[in-house]
DNA sequence: AATGAATGAGAATTCATTCAT
DNA sequence: GATGAATGAATTCTCATTCAT
């Protein structure tokens, strides 16, 4: 994997950086890789465009980098859901997983465009890596939760594993994109939910789950 | 609503229209709205640009026309695993419905590829109104199963109903785009898998919702 | 002179000739020359685009046909004011002439900007010979009101006659030209004046004219 | 007002500056302002396609800015004419003012033509003010003209000021128009004259306006 | 005679990338 | 290291003209 991000970038003031990745962020969330217009990035965050190509060796560098910032900023996230409700009963771990989710996208919303932008966008440069760093993480989540529900008795054992991480990860990831991608949800028209309702759906889901996965 | 389509097209021969379409709907399908290019489109179908003028207003107009033709093959098609499995259960309604959607996405992959580029890109045109169309099919066919599983008391009386859709629907649009969306599912690899290690799948998937629906 | 005018459209029925011609003259006086569309042309027609092309050679043949029309109506109605105003004195003929061509533009506004996209326009088919024919028309009519006006010793004998030819040229066209042209007259506001207005301004401007010219 | 002339194309090296200010010049001259090509500015002035967006927001903003350079300098040509010949009577200054048009448009016959392109093309961006402009400041020309005139005696005091000031105004514009436009004047031939005939045309015409003006 | 589909050159504009300063 | 001017291929769309039906 030859390098894309160049040195010069690292070394810059990290104001100047948060400046860029917020631009180069904002962009792609909102019209996707291909579609993004580097002469805006550069407009928005205040840098000639020149240094855009000093700081990244192109369009895919920049992009690559933004991903790489994003992920790991949701891998610190789930990361710390995760140790904070280590003590918790699987569902509501699930349901702690949920809300934390909830609250990522609301917080950084143009991170989970980006995410939703790749998933079924076949020209994304590294698409197939990019991806299965994402889907390999949530995956390993849910299995990891799914595990110890097994081992303390608390989801029936006679579950196919696999078909239940999947039923997860696909509840999961759905109820996210309900939230916040417009027009998309309209059974519970969360995309246009208050709070209050939100985490009132959480909960009747939660509640579903219990009563076909608990033991 | 102005026309989009012009006459023109209407009149020509099918075998034409057809090689126009498939050109369209392979290009749009690759590449999105905005990236999809009318060059391409009139290059693979053979004919001049100023014709493509001659069928439709503009882009936007190639584009509707694609996404009519698109969701009137989708709604045929669910309107008629409804009525043949008009007599069975509930469950086995599921599974035949899941099943045909695997199949018609087998058979009509790109048409598939649209709808899931039109999902997130909110600078498709008309996206708003495409999305309610498709979104509002999807909601009231899993909305008329679980009346009728009700009503035939083949699932439990207490579920929320909404939530209830919401899952169904959830789980069926994450099952089929891990089917055909490369690199999305890491769980179930069923974008790889082979058709019958996909309807083994399904069968687990139902028996799963059986043990949390059934009454 | 090739011919442009096909025998084809003047076999056509009145009513669908009159129509077409409207229909070209209307786009001609918006556009000018280059810039008319012949889609346009046919469209507000109502005829086919193929049958323009059996009735006239090409664009240029619609023009030039347009512009004859045209001439001959300017050459019809001048013909008959020389008439009606033969007894008359010079500067009442002067004055009458104004008038009419005042009231030729209020009824014809598309035959007078058609020539004046003629005049500043090179590119305009055989504008030279089109604009000869114009201005020639013109420069005869005020000669031979001059030169009247000498005979009956209504003007002065010293006048070098070409200069007053032209100096009433330059007058009576701008003037049109004022009541005509938006924004162009900011002095006297012509453009939007009222009809007993434009009158006004018609006889001071004879007036102006008597007390230079007058014996 | 947004910006439509970029500061790229204020920095550029003078020479180049002047080398695409004359070919849209030239070329907005030729054909007016839809009709010109920027295909053709940028091959005859030697730079790409795209640099010129780098000068120039779009087509209409050479233009305007090629209107703006136009209108400066004739602007700068008549204050200095009016300076000039502050001690003059009016019927020297209406002389020395004309020949001093017929010279400019002798050195600037593209900027007169653009002018009259403007004047009769309804579809000129921004025409009204354009116009506006122009005419504005000659009429003010001629009324300043006419007003000293008048204070200093030298013409009769019952004239009605509006109407001269549209005379002086009409003949000036339409001289020029004679000296400049091929086929236009065939009273006086003024366009294949020589120098020395239109001087002294010139004279004529302003010794008829002493006849008619003067106290 | 009437039709209108087919054509392709040309229009304005955008954009990722390079490179001299 | 920072700049931003230069580039040219690509984009969507228009239009006069031809020709088979």
């Amino acid at each position: 994997m030859t390098q894309t991000v160049l040195p010069t970038f690292i070394n810059l003031p990290l104001a100047k950086q948060e400046k860029i990745v917020a631009a180069a962020l904002a962009e792609f969330a909102d019209k996707g890789y291909q579609q993004a217009s580097i002469n805006v990035m550069v407009a928005s965050s205040g840098i000639a465009k020149g240094s855009m190509y000093q700081y990244f060796k192109d369009k895919k560098g920049i992009f690559l980098y933004i991903f790489d910032f994003a992920i790991s900023l949701v891998r610190r996230t789930l990361v710390q859901v995760k140790e904070t409700t280590q003590e918790a009963d699987f569902f509501t771990r699930l349901e702690k997983s949920l809300l934390a989710g909830v609250e990522f996208i609301r917080q950084h919303p143009r991170i989970y465009a980006i995410y939703l932008k790749i998933l079924f966008d076949q020209h994304v440069p590294q698409r197939p890596q990019l991806l299965k760093a994402v889907r390999q993480f949530a995956a390993e989540y849910f299995q990891s939760l799914v595990r110890q529900g097994l081992e303390r008795g608390e989801i029936r054992a006679d579950l196919p594993g696999p078909v239940a991480t999947f039923l997860l990860d696909a509840l999961f990831d759905r109820f996210l994109q309900a939230t916040c991608v417009p027009f998309f949800d309209v059974t519970l028209g969360l995309d246009q939910a208050p709070p209050e309702e939100i985490e009132h759906r959480v909960k009747e889901l939660i509640d579903l789950l219990r009563q076909g996965l608990a033991s």
